[in-house]
DNA sequence: TTGAAAGCGTTACCAG
DNA sequence: CTGGTAACGCTTTCAA
């Protein structure tokens, strides 16, 4: 038989709805006889109370809904967990979508999500994200929506990202405190705005010495592989090695030592490399490599900490919630990448 | 204004809350005006359809449910993203919840999902679960479960997994046809299926080949990097070198290349490693790694699909599902490792 | 073409 | 202590 309901019980007893239903939440004007009949009942026929039903009085769902652009990009996969991890000590069950990186697809899943009346909403944006309707639709359905790692700007919602500008600045400025001048940067694509930033820092680090912009040391292209192997290439092409290079991933970083095998240069003896990961095989594949590491989970669990912040939960103030009181609705967070502090080049 | 509903649209317009329904899908005794006016209003409100109500009467609620130890084991990561697949295809939502290979939050999400009325259930079980009372709750609930990749046998419930047992005898087979004949095996916790499969598929190859079991080709341990480090050790402290090395795992394969680093045995030249594997990152770090590629995202879509077949999805039928047409419940598909054909030893 | 009423499973309020 | 009734947001059936 399918699952059996309070009427159900309530008729086996010979009582009223109302009766059953105090008596399985340990209502105090409901006598322990009656609580033991009902709940030895409710055990017996298996029953199993119906959240949704429930949730149409109260009016919160205690769910909250992710939209990713893809689940197999490792990043998003521990940002998840960095999600799922707060949202269940919070008491939030998770209602996953993925938006494979269309923007219709997007546009629905967000809309399935409103439609289940979430309590709250985690967007990392895709890269076709253009029209911004659906977000206006949210923010008019008052049902508060943090983004993380991709965010739109300027529609008043809060956001959580890595600080890539300022880490990479960083980076590089280490970098060159260690003595090398020479910096290579084979960039993601402008276009995006992790890319953009990365170079930005890498801009920043330079000026900051007094290191001329040398153009024909940075080339874009894409974040993949083949593009870091492409992007050493014509680098090398141009003219003599570097000190070191600094890949805008850790992709790219790998697709730069591909191009060097290939050519028989030497590294990390003749050439260093520094890259952004978020992943230990970085380090892995090459225990030569300096990276920044940006920490995905710790990305997740905190846009979960100022979504709870927003939604209001109770206990989101009182926690030693490690946001900055000061947040606002609208204001954003970023995360600092965390340098690993090496350079193995042996020269 | 939070969102409004369908009896506040009513009022506006002075109709019945049935013909804002009614116009609202579309139905076939409306006007077109009628329709024309509820439409504009409701866009212009920012109507949003409350998916749980409507739910509530038709005993369906179009999400599944997951479960899942971890999902920062990639392995996990990439079966979700398989799941999720099918089930957009199939126009189903996803509540997905971490056990963190605890038996009593597995349980306690189980509850929750069963209260949500999922239409299914895909559950890979956490290594600590022993009570079964859970799963009798779910059969005698009448909601459709399918084990993934970690199941429990005797339940009645299908399973979807991988052959490992297969999969490791035709990679040993796969070696010895290769010419080589001292194969060590570092292997995970027999306590575990996994363990034990791969374990009794490199017996099998070796006796179906009349050699001789050697207990001290053999160790066991854990599946982690520093337990195939330890296991190398110990196997070589005992004799000679093999001509391979079949690790149970990737991360056992890296330690396994750790432990020669450390000794100065040259590898691949000296000693081959084979090893199971879902991620490319096994072959990035040693080129000459055969592997057995299982794969995750397959085993998801798989699994998801056979749950809609129990689901009595309309059209899981019609489709050309690849699973078997006999499938029934508590019957289980397994799914064959892909082998990479190559052994890079160059003697 | 529209509406009244009952129902989905539960909770809240007030009476008895 | 228990029960009747309305309400949560929506759909469906049947009458008008």
């Amino acid at each position: 038989m399918p699952i059996i309901n309070q009427a159900q019980i309530a008729g086996i007893l010979n009582v009223s709805r109302a009766t059953v239903s105090k008596a399985l939440k340990d209502a105090d004007d409901i006598s322990d006889g009656m609580k033991k009949r009902v709940r030895d009942l409710a055990e017996k026929f298996n029953y199993i109370p119906h959240y949704h039903a429930s949730n149409l009085q109260s009016k919160r769902t205690r769910t909250i809904g992710i939209v990713v652009p893809d689940i197999s990009y490792s990043f998003f996969a521990f940002a998840i967990d960095g999600i799922m991890d707060a949202a269940q000590r919070s008491g939030y069950q998770v209602i996953l979508t993925v938006s494979r990186e269309k923007a219709d697809i997007e546009r629905k899943n967000i809309l399935t999500l409103l439609s289940m009346r979430v309590d709250g909403l985690l967007v990392a944006v895709s890269r076709e994200t253009r029209n911004i309707q659906i977000f206006r639709k949210v923010r008019r359905s008052e049902i508060p929506l943090v983004f993380f790692d991709r965010s739109i700007e300027g529609l008043g919602f809060s956001a959580v990202g890595i600080d890539d500008r300022d880490a990479a600045r960083r980076l590089i400025d280490f970098v060159l405190r260690s003595g090398y001048r020479r910096i290579w940067h084979i960039a993601g694509s402008s276009g995006i705005d992790v890319g953009r930033n990365r170079r930005a820092g890498y801009e920043d680090a330079l000026k900051k010495r007094g290191i001329r912009l040398r153009k024909d040391w940075i080339t874009e292209g894409g974040f993949t592989r083949a593009d870091g192997r492409r992007g050493f290439r014509e680098l090398h092409r141009r003219g003599s090695l570097p000190d070191v290079i600094f890949a805008a991933n850790d992709q790219i970083a790998l697709g730069a030592y591909d191009a060097m095998r290939e050519l028989g240069i030497r590294y990390p003896d003749r050439v260093g490399v520094v890259a952004f990961s978020h992943h230990e095989y970085a380090e892995i594949v090459s225990p030569s490599l300096t990276i920044i590491h940006v920490d995905p989970c710790l990305l997740g669990r905190k846009a979960m900490e100022l979504l709870l912040r927003h939604m209001d939960h109770p206990g989101a103030r009182s926690r030693r919630l490690r946001i900055p009181a000061e947040i606002q609705k609208g204001e954003s967070i970023r995360i600092p990448g965390i340098r690993r502090e090496k350079i193995n080049r042996s020269s």
